[in-house]
RNA sequence: GGGAGCUUAGCUCAGCUGGGAGAGCAUCUGCCUUACAAGCAGAGGGUCACAGGUUCGAGCCCUGUAGUUCCCACCA
C-alpha cells in the first residue's frame, strides 16, 4: 500500500477515506479475548435530537485517545457507543413538528404518537452518530445501543420491579417540580435556579376576631388563593399570642389558622409567612406538620383553575396582576418593593417551574446513596481531578427522593398496572396484567420514566444485564467514565448507585471529568447567543486531527477551555510540519529499499534521537496512565517538532548528501524514529498518522493496531545524549551570537573550539559547520586568537573571528555581563552547598545536581575571564 | 448563606509527588539554508494576585485578604 504523500497537508483529502478503511476492516470491534486484558469505556449516549457540538467533540476525543492508547497497548479495548432517547427533548421536538402541521398529541393518540416518534428516530437518530465518526471515534459500532432498544427496555423493567419489590420505588402524592410548558414533572436535578428581578408584595391579613392585622410579604401573590395558613416562628415573642388565632384570607375570604413552625425565620421580613402547601415545597412540608389542607389553584399549564371563576383561565402572571389589583382595592396591599430572588426554571425549556402537588413515582434515595458515597470514599471509584468528589458527595449527602415519573409518551412506560374496579396495583415485567382480585384486565400507568432512569443503567444494560452475558463478565465494570462536570448529579451519581445496587460493583473505577468549551471571550457556547462553533465546520476546514489536538492541548482535567481559531491553525500547522517532515523522509528514500529496524552501526546523533524518543515514550505512557492527556501530547509535539524535525533531520542531512552505508543507516533511523513517533501520536491524531504511516516502510495493516512504543533500556544512550548536548549547546551559542550581531548565514566564519572534550568536538564539528554557519572548525585545548568574538558554553570556549564585526568595547561589555550572571549563579550554588541545613536535609540527588552545576559554572567563569584577558 | 475553582509573559493557558519559571499566539531582528514562509534561526517580555507562615529551599504546602467564575441552598 505504498503511495505518495500529497505536496501539502490537506486533511479533507484523506480523513474520510481513512475512516472508511478502518470501518471496512472492522478494526474498532472489540472481542472477548481471554488472552488479552479487557479495557472498556461506555460512551455517554448523545441525545438522538442532538447535533454534534464542541462538548461532544471534547468528550469523544478524550475517550478515543484512551481507547486507542489501550488498544495499541494490547488490551481488548471496547468503546461501547449508543444514543439516548431523551424523552422530554425528543417529545418536545415531535410535538413542535406536529404543531406546524396543526396536529396535537391527543389527535393521534399514544400509539399514533409513538409511531411518529419512532419514525423520527429512524430518520434523525443516527445523525449524531455519523457526526461522531467525523471525529475519528473508534467506537465499536457493531455494539451500538439505544436506551429504548429491547435489551435496555428489559433492564429498565427489571430494575423497576426489583426496586419496587424492595420498597425502594413507591408511588405517592408529593410536591414536585412541574414544568408548565413541557407539561411534566421534572426531578430536582433538572431544575436550574436563576436570579430574577421580582417584587415583594407586602400584604395584610386581618384577624377574624377583628383584633388587627398580620403583615406579611410574598413574591407570589397569586398563590394566595391556595393559602391554608399563615405561620410564625414559635419563639417569636411578637407573635406569641396570635398563634392559634385565625385570619381572613383577602379576596377569598377564607378563615385560615396562624400556626407556629421553625421554618419561619424571625429576622426575615415581618416574621410572618403565608403558607400555600400546594404551590411551594416548604409550605408543603409545613402543611404536613400542621395537617393543613392542600388547595391546588392551578391547571397543569399554570393557569388558575375553575375553582376561582374570577381568575380562571388566566396564566399565573396575568392572575398575579389581577390579584394585586384586587388586593389593593380591598385595602390588603401595604406596599410593593423591588426584590431579586432565585427562581427555579426547567433546564430543558427555561420555563419557570411550578411546584405542584401530584401523584408520582419516586425512588427512595437514602438507602442507595450510602453505598455510592462509600464506594468513592474508599477509593473503588476515583474522580479526576479529585475535587469533583466533593460535588458528588454534596449531591448524594443532601439528596431527596428521585421523582422518576414523567407525563410524557416517549420513553419507558412505567410497568405498573391499575385495576379500575378495585384500585389494585400490580408492578410487573409483563406487558399486561390481570387484576389478582377481580380478574379484570388492568390499565398500565400512562406515565413514562425519567430519561436518566435508563441512562443510569447504561454501563451494564448495554452489556446484556440482567442476563449474565460473557460481555458483562469480561468488560464490566468499565475502566473509566469520561464526562463533563455538569453531568455529575444527573448521571455519574445515578450510574454509581445503580451499578452498586444491581450488579454489586461500581460501574467504573475512574471518572475523568472535563470542563466546558467556551468561546474566545470565555462565554458559554449557547444557541441563544449564537456563539457556538460547529465542530463539523472546523473539521471541514482544518481537519479532525487539528481539532482533536486543540481540544486536548494545554488543558488540565476538569477546567474549562476557550476555543479560538488561532489554536486550531497552530495545531493544523503542526500537522503540516509532520506531513512535510514525512515527505522529506520519503523523498530521501526514493526507490530504495529500506530495511526495517535499526542499523548495526549507530552514529552519535542516531543514538541521541533514539534515546530522546525512548524517554518520550516512557513519559508519555506515564502521563497517559495518569490521564494527563494534555501533558502527554505536548511532549509528543515537542519531540516531533523540536527534536526530530528541527534537530535530527538537520543533523541527518549531512549524511544524506552522499550515498553509501552511512546514508542508508541514516534513512533507516529516520524511518524507524518516524514510525515510533507516529505511533505515539496516533491516539491523538489518528488520521494523519495513519495516512503517513501507510506511505513509509512499515509492517502491518494499520497503525491503529501496532504496539504503542515502550521504553527499552537498550535504547538509552546516555553518553551519546551528553555528547550531542555539548555540540548542540555550542551550535546554539554560536547562532545566538551571530544573530545578535546580525550576521547573515551566508557569511561563514571559522570556529575555533577550545575544549577538554576534543574528541566530542572533533566528531561534532561537521554539525557545527552545517548548523552554525561555520566555514570550518578547529578543535584544540588551547588557542590564542586575537580579535575574535568569543562565546562560552559549559564545555567549550568558541572563537569566531569575524574581523569587520569586532567591536572590542561591546564585546568587553557583553562578556562582563555574562560573567556577572554566571558569578551570581555560582554564588547561589556555593551558598547552598555551604549551608548546613541544605547539606543535611536536601536529598542526595539534589546536592549532586547543585555540585555539578557549581563545577560547570566555575569552569565557565574561568573561560570567560580568560576571554576577557585575551581581549585586553 | 455554604462549597469549589481560578488569579503565572501583551493574549490563551501548561507547570506531574516542593529542588533554578514554560508553550502557542502576538511583538521585534535576521533568513526563500533544495521537507515545510502553515517555515527556519534568534531576541525581548514574568516580585508566579496580595500579606503572613511552614521549610535548607515555595508558582506548588498552610492561614488570611482581594478580585473573578461556577455549583449548591427553603430565607417567604
Amino acid at each position: 500500500m505504498s503511495k505518495q504523500l500529497a505536496k501539502a497537508y490537506d486533511a479533507s483529502q484523506f480523513e474520510s477515506r481513512i475512516y472508511d478503511f478502518w470501518l471496512e476492516n472492522n478494526y474498532f470491534h472489540a472481542e472477548i479475548d481471554k488472552s488479552k486484558k479487557p479495557y472498556s469505556i461506555v460512551m455517554p449516549p448523545p441525545n438522538i435530537t442532538g447535533q454534534l457540538h464542541m462538548g461532544h467533540a471534547l468528550d469523544n476525543t478524550l475517550q478515543d485517545i484512551l481507547i486507542r492508547f489501550k488498544r495499541m497497548q494490547g488490551y481488548s479495548a471496547l468503546w461501547l457507543p449508543g444514543t439516548d432517547h431523551a424523552s422530554i427533548a425528543t417529545e418536545a421536538k415531535i410535538v413542535e413538528a406536529m404543531r406546524k402541521e396543526g396536529i396535537t398529541k391527543e389527535d393521534i393518540g399514544r400509539d399514533g404518537f409513538l409511531e411518529r416518534a419512532w419514525a423520527w428516530k429512524k430518520e434523525y437518530g443516527g445523525r449524531i452518530v455519523k457526526q461522531l465518526r467525523k471525529m475519528g471515534s473508534s467506537a465499536d459500532w457493531e455494539r451500538e445501543r439505544f436506551t429504548m432498544d429491547e435489551g435496555c427496555n428489559k433492564a429498565v423493567k427489571e430494575v423497576f420491579v426489583r426496586l419496587y419489590e424492595k420498597g425502594l420505588i413507591y408511588r405517592g402524592e408529593r410536591i414536585i417540580n412541574w414544568c408548565p410548558k413541557c407539561l411534566t414533572s421534572i426531578s430536582d436535578a433538572e431544575v436550574t435556579y436563576e436570579e430574577q428581578a421580582g417584587h415583594f408584595w407586602h400584604l395584610r391579613y386581618a384577624f377574624s376576631d377583628g383584633s388587627g392585622y398580620l403583615n406579611l410579604a410574598t413574591t407570589r401573590p397569586e398563590t394566595l388563593l391556595g393559602d391554608t395558613a399563615v405561620a410564625v416562628n414559635p419563639n417569636d415573642e411578637r407573635y406569641k399570642d396570635v398563634v392559634g388565632k385565625t385570619v381572613i384570607l383577602p379576596i377569598v375570604h377564607r378563615e385560615i389558622p396562624v400556626v407556629a413552625d421553625d421554618y419561619v425565620e424571625m429576622d426575615f421580613g415581618t416574621g410572618v409567612v403565608k403558607i400555600t402547601p400546594a404551590h411551594d415545597p416548604n409550605d408543603f412540608e409545613v402543611g404536613l406538620r400542621h395537617n393543613l389542607p392542600v388547595i391546588n389553584v392551578m391547571t397543569d399549564d399554570a393557569r388558575i383553575n375553575g375553582d376561582y371563576p374570577k381568575y380562571a383561565g388566566m396564566d399565573r402572571y396575568e392572575a398575579r396582576e389581577a390579584i394585586v389589583r384586587d388586593l389593593e382595592a380591598e385595602g390588603a396591599l401595604v406596599k410593593i418593593e423591588d426584590y431579586s430572588h432565585n427562581v427555579g426554571t426547567c433546564y430543558r425549556c427555561s420555563t419557570t417551574v411550578e411546584p405542584r402537588v401530584s401523584k408520582q413515582w419516586f425512588v427512595k434515595m437514602k438507602p442507595l446513596a450510602g453505598p455510592a458515597i462509600d464506594a468513592v470514599k474508599n477509593g473503588e471509584t476515583d474522580f479526576i481531578p479529585p475535587h469533583f468528589e466533593k460535588t458528588y458527595f454534596h449531591w448524594l449527602e443532601n439528596i431527596r427522593d428521585w421523582c422518576i415519573s414523567r407525563q410524557l409518551w416517549w420513553g419507558h412506560q412505567i410497568p405498573a398496572f391499575y385495576c379500575d374496579d378495585c384500585g389494585e396495583l400490580v408492578v410487573t415485567k409483563e406487558n399486561s396484567a390481570v387484576c389478582p382480585k377481580c380478574g379484570k384486565a388492568m390499565r398500565q400507568d400512562p406515565d413514562t420514566l425519567d430519561t436518566w432512569f435508563s441512562s443510569a443503567l447504561w454501563p451494564f444494560s448495554t452489556m446484556g444485564w440482567p442476563d449474565k452475558t460473557p460481555e458483562l463478565e469480561y468488560f464490566y465494570p468499565t475502566n473509566v467514565l469520561v464526562t463533563g462536570y455538569d453531568i455529575i448529579p444527573f448521571w455519574v451519581m445515578r450510574m454509581m448507585f445503580s451499578g452498586i445496587e444491581h450488579t454489586g460493583e461500581v460501574p467504573f473505577s475512574k471518572v475523568l471529568i472535563h470542563g466546558l468549551i467556551r468561546d474566545s471571550q470565555g462565554r458559554k457556547m449557547s444557541k441563544s447567543l449564537g456563539n457556538g462553533i460547529d465542530p463539523l465546520e472546523v473539521i471541514e476546514k482544518y481537519g479532525a486531527d487539528a481539532l482533536r489536538l486543540t481540544l486536548v492541548t494545554g488543558n488540565a482535567p476538569g477546567s474549562d477551555m476557550r476555543y479560538s481559531e488561532e489554536k486550531i491553525t497552530a495545531n493544523r500547522n503542526f500537522a503540516n510540519k509532520l506531513w512535510n517532515a514525512s515527505r522529506f523522509v520519503l523523498m530521501n528514500i526514493g526507490d530504495r529499499e529500506v530495511k526495517p529496524g535499526l542499523p548495526e552501526t549507530l552514529e552519535t546523533e542516531d543514538k541521541w534521537i533514539i534515546s530522546v524518543l525512548n524517554t518520550t515514550a516512557k513519559e508519555v505512557t506515564e502521563n497517559l496512565d495518569k490521564y494527563e492527556l494534555g501533558i502527554a501530547v505536548s511532549k509528543i509535539y515537542d519531540f516531533i517538532w523540536d527534536y526530530y524535525c528541527d534537530w535530527y533531520i538537520e543533523l541527518a542531512k549531512a549524511r544524506l548528501q552522499s550515498e553509501g552505508e552511512s546514508a542508508d543507516n541514516a534513512r533507516r533511523v529516520l524511518v524507524w524514529v518516524l514510525d515510533k513517533a507516529l505511533k505515539l501520536l496516533h491516539p491523538f491524531m489518528p488520521f494523519i498518522t495513519e495516512e503517513i504511516w501507510q506511505t513509509i516502510p512499515h509492517e502491518g495493516e494499520t497503525i491503529m493496531l501496532q504496539k504503542f512504543p515502550e521504553y527499552k533500556a537498550e535504547y538509552a544512550f546516555d553518553a551519546a545524549v551528553a555528547e550531542m548536548t555539548k555540540i548542540m549547546d555550542a551550535i546554539k551559542a554560536i547562532r545566538n551570537r551571530r544573530a545578535e550581531m546580525n550576521v547573515p548565514p551566508s557569511r561563514k566564519a571559522k570556529v575555533y573550539a577550545e575544549t577538554q572534550f576534543t574528541d566530542v568536538f572533533a566528531s561534532g564539528s561537521k554539525f557545527i559547520v552545517k548548523l552554525a554557519s561555520a566555514s570550518e572548525v578547529e578543535v584544540g585545548t588551547s588557542f590564542s586568537i586575537e580579535g575574535a568574538v568569543t562565546v562560552v558554553t559549559a564545555d567549550a570556549k568558541l572563537y569566531i573571528p569575524i574581523d569587520e564585526l569586532i567591536d572590542k568595547e561591546a564585546e568587553f561589555k557583553r562578556l562582563n555581563k555574562e560573567l556577572e550572571n554566571v558569578k551570581k549563579m555560582l554564588a547561589q550554588d556555593e551558598a547552598k552547598l555551604s549551608n548546613p541545613g541544605f547539606m543535611s536535609k536536601a536529598p542526595e540527588k539534589v546536592v549532586e545536581k547543585i555540585k555539578a552545576q557549581r563545577d560547570r559554572e566555575r569552569e565557565k567563569v574561568a573561560m570567560i575571564e580568560a576571554a576577557l584577558a585575551e581581549l585586553g
